[in-house]
DNA sequence: AATTCTATAATTTTCGAAGATTATTATTGT
DNA sequence: ACAATAATAATCTTCGAAAATTATAGAATT
């Protein structure tokens, strides 16, 4: 792996993970210095994610973290729910006995990791991220999937810290992740498609709730 | 305007366009000599347009033309589908008056293109992607609109070889698109959508009859 | 003749410095 | 004191060379 595709890994990373703030300038010399190395697999990086909207460039000011925003996160859950549910319907469409067999391992795994007491929370977001995506898998189109993976990343910025600050749990989300996947096997087109959007209206109230209306 | 900017606009026209054969390797040295500027421009160009799937990577194998094939129109046409029949609805229940001028104004310029003899064919590419822009424009979301131009982009790609081999054109497209205007204008969101559908649909009939099945 | 090994060449990737631009501070004048 | 200007510093951008890797050609071996 090439010193700019570590960059790239690491610079995303924390950036959805909220390591900068938003709108926050990207410093060449800091960044040079964070990740231990030169400008040139740095700027690499940077013009990616402007590319994937994670930051924003300007010409001779450099880069900065992509602003955040009520009205941004709602875009991007309006743009989730009409690509999901489309890849969703065609994934349950054309899924074979393997894509099944990944679901339901992709769920038990995840199910693993959100009861056990104290668990490494990057793993936990790797596995959540990784069942949603098995869900996906089988739809057959490049064009969903990449753009599945480009509002993954920017809501999960908003999820992060509402995570974090998350007040009494009153949601099962184990139950939610379970009754979708029952309904994706027993391939129940419409109700699988219903219960994946309240999965998402739910936590979009979760995070509008917890989120200063910018 | 920095020399990275004008290396992406460069080349995002030149693959666009098909002045490089898809798979083609983009040697920097090449690239250096064509476009007249050092390594470090253009390769930030050439992440850019990885991230967009113009070109892919290869680790210490540098950068290829994306490949093409008759598979990945047919998915990028799905997902135009899906995007753009969701983001004219959408554009058509928020448009204001200033929008339907724009639409106006963006169908009269392309007519008028259109029916210019031997005119500029860039200037006509232009119009066209202007036109259908437009149309979407007032749907008030930042990430429609940018897979909106992403798959633009990739099926721009197939559309201009089969412009450049059109047989006789059995299709009146300036009709056509006066229909989708006047239904927009009317506010006639079925009809719009049917009839941007089809548009879609012909064009698509075109290039499948006048591409090699890859 | 085919295969492995070696040497050479071509190419990508990275660094460090120079050039260019923007931001900040100091200075001057009113 | 305030505005405008000049000097300074900080930062981004670009280049050219060095380092690292891959591809190619030729020689040696079986």
């Amino acid at each position: 792996m090439t010193l700019a595709e570590k960059a790239y890994v690491s610079l995303r990373k924390d950036i959805v993970e909220g390591c900068f703030a938003p709108e926050s300038p990207l410093r060449l010399a800091d960044l040079s210095e964070r990740y231990g190395m030169g400008f040139s697999p740095l700027r690499e990086a940077l013009n990616r994610l402007q590319a994937e909207r994670l930051v924003t460039a300007e010409s001779l000011r450099g880069f900065r973290v992509s602003a955040q925003s009520l009205a941004e996160f709602e875009d991007a859950l309006q743009a989730r729910l009409l690509i999901e549910t489309e890849a969703l319907r065609q994934s349950m469409a054309k899924g074979d006995d393997a894509w099944e067999a990944s679901v339901v391992a992709a769920l038990y795994a995840l199910r693993l990791q959100t009861r056990r007491q104290g668990g490494d929370v990057d793993e936990l977001k790797l596995r959540h991220h990784t069942f949603h995506r098995a869900l996906l898998a089988a739809c057959g189109s490049d064009w969903l999937l990449d753009f599945f993976e480009r509002l993954y990343a920017a809501t999960e910025r908003y999820r992060i810290p509402a995570l974090l600050s998350a007040g009494p749990q009153k949601r099962d989300i184990d139950a939610e992740h379970g009754a979708i996947a029952d309904a994706v096997l027993a391939r129940d087109t419409p109700r699988a498609e219903a219960l994946l959007r309240d999965h998402y209206l739910r936590t979009a109230e979760a995070i509008r709730s917890g989120m200063a209306p910018a």
